[in-house]
DNA sequence: GCCAACGTTGGC
DNA sequence: GCCAACGTTGGC
């Protein structure tokens, strides 16, 4: 059964663009440091989950690509690199507190921005649309993948 | 830069 | 376990 997520990134850090210019349009999605987050791609994600790319903390925030989860969960080599800005020096290689999951790309859109989104009342509860949602990394329901997918105008399941 | 919302930390 | 203080996220 195929899950949909969305992940949020900093275009300064990792834009659409960048992960497409990646080998095989496939990045992955380093940083993640909150549990929750992290929960999700450990234990939620399967390879071929569907994933809404989504541009945060920029000017016009919104959904700017649609991709798939690459890999199954793994270790975040940055939490473990003293001179990354996600170094984290509690955690040991031996038992890693960071897992990431590959993400590939499998094509860019339109930007779909937060108040296109928001006027969509068929995306009323689209989980980062609600207030103060922080989280990176939330799922998806199926109608609202399909809402989305359908305003992307792709032929999507 | 502001601020709401939330997560984490650490004293007790 | 409680909770205040602090830090971070992220839209505006």
């Amino acid at each position: 059964m195929t899950s949909y997520w969305l992940m949020k990134s900093e275009p300064g850090e990792c834009s659409v663009d960048d992960a497409l210019a990646a080998p095989n349009a496939t990045v992955p999605w380093v940083g993640v440091r909150n549990y929750q987050a992290r929960n999700f791609m450990r234990d939620g994600m399967r390879v071929g989950d569907g994933v809404l790319f989504y541009h945060s903390s920029c000017a016009e925030p919104g959904i700017v690509g649609i991709a798939q989860v690459a890999s199954t969960p793994y270790p975040d080599p940055t939490q473990f690199d003293p001179t990354s800005p996600y170094f984290d020096a509690k955690s040991k290689p031996e038992e890693p507190r960071w897992l990431l999951v590959d993400v590939q790309v499998l094509r860019k859109t339109r930007n779909l921005a937060l108040p296109e989104l928001r006027a969509h009342e068929a995306l009323e509860d689209l989980v980062v649309l609600r207030k103060g949602n922080r989280l990176s990394i939330t799922p998806v329901e199926p109608q609202h993948w399909r809402v989305i997918s359908k305003l992307l105008g792709s032929p999507e399941s």
